[in-house]
DNA sequence: TTGAAATTGATAAACCGTCTCAATAAAAGA
DNA sequence: TCTTTTATTGAGACGGTTTATCAATTTCAA
């Protein structure tokens, strides 16, 4: 049924290496996590709300706070909430912030990329994701 | 007695231009905020609890958003806690952090942030301030 | 199958930041 | 200067998000 086998087998490796067990609940709300870029905990439990209108709000958080120790997920606090990033989505994590109004933008750009990993190579890391925020005015906002 | 000749015209300016009002609170929170590159609203207000011990946090929250509107600060959401930045501390903060051992190494590249200028103007941003964060592994902890 | 140990769901509590409002202080006008 | 208008302040209430609590349940190894 799960087609995320590669993640699932990441999970359960940092489940038994914690001594953490493999539930219903975590296998559905990785599903779940999955299948969307970013999303944050009150969503997902919408999101679940049909699937199984019993699980908790709590768990959710739980659970994707888990995500992040295993390295599936990574939090970024957006405005006032917490947005949980999925990480096997590569590239996809660039954003253009207006802090005017707020507003937005998504990018991506390939140079900026190679670049990290010039930089992570010349100091021996080797990437498994990356964080980068432009906060500025949007023309709009400049007036 | 204040060395902030520049920025209090700044915001003197910002409060002409909306009607607002040049206060002590405002004068002293000015003064302290930019003796620092970033700080909480929380620890602003332990700092000036001294020097004022009636300086209310709420007065301490919306003095650092005038800022942020008058163009001296930047809100940055980190963690549980919004930081308030500096913008005339023009300091470049990105890290190379090792999701192993955590280890941080800083690092700057002009090549990186003139892809960022581009990356904005291309999308109608001014680009304020920024944050960059690689997580990887540092080679000891590839082993 | 049993039992120890982790997890869950429901909700209370903590936390951060904003809102409210009467009292006060700052600018503008006479 | 004195008065008037208007913005600001401080204190605490409030609202939204996330975490802590705890009894009941589920997992999993023996």
């Amino acid at each position: 049924m799960s087609k995320h086998v590669k993640e699932m087998g990441v999970l359960k490796e940092h489940l038994g290496k914690h001594q953490l067990k493999f539930t219903r609940q975590r296998e559905l709300i990785l599903d779940a996590f999955l299948k969307q870029e970013h999303i944050t905990a009150e969503e997902m439990y919408h999101q679940l709300a049909r699937k199984d209108p019993h699980l908790g709000l709590a768990t959710i958080y739980r659970t994707l706070n888990l995500f992040c120790e295993a390295g599936l997920a990574q939090a970024r606090h957006f405005g006032t909430q917490t947005q949980y990033d999925n990480i096997s989505h590569k590239g996809h994590h660039d954003h253009l912030i207006c802090t005017g109004c707020g507003k937005i933008v998504e990018f991506e750009n390939c140079d900026i990329e190679r670049l990290q990993e010039e930089v992570a190579s010349r100091n021996g890391f080797t990437i498994q994701t990356h964080r980068l925020e432009l906060y500025g005015l949007c023309s709009p906002c400049r007036q």
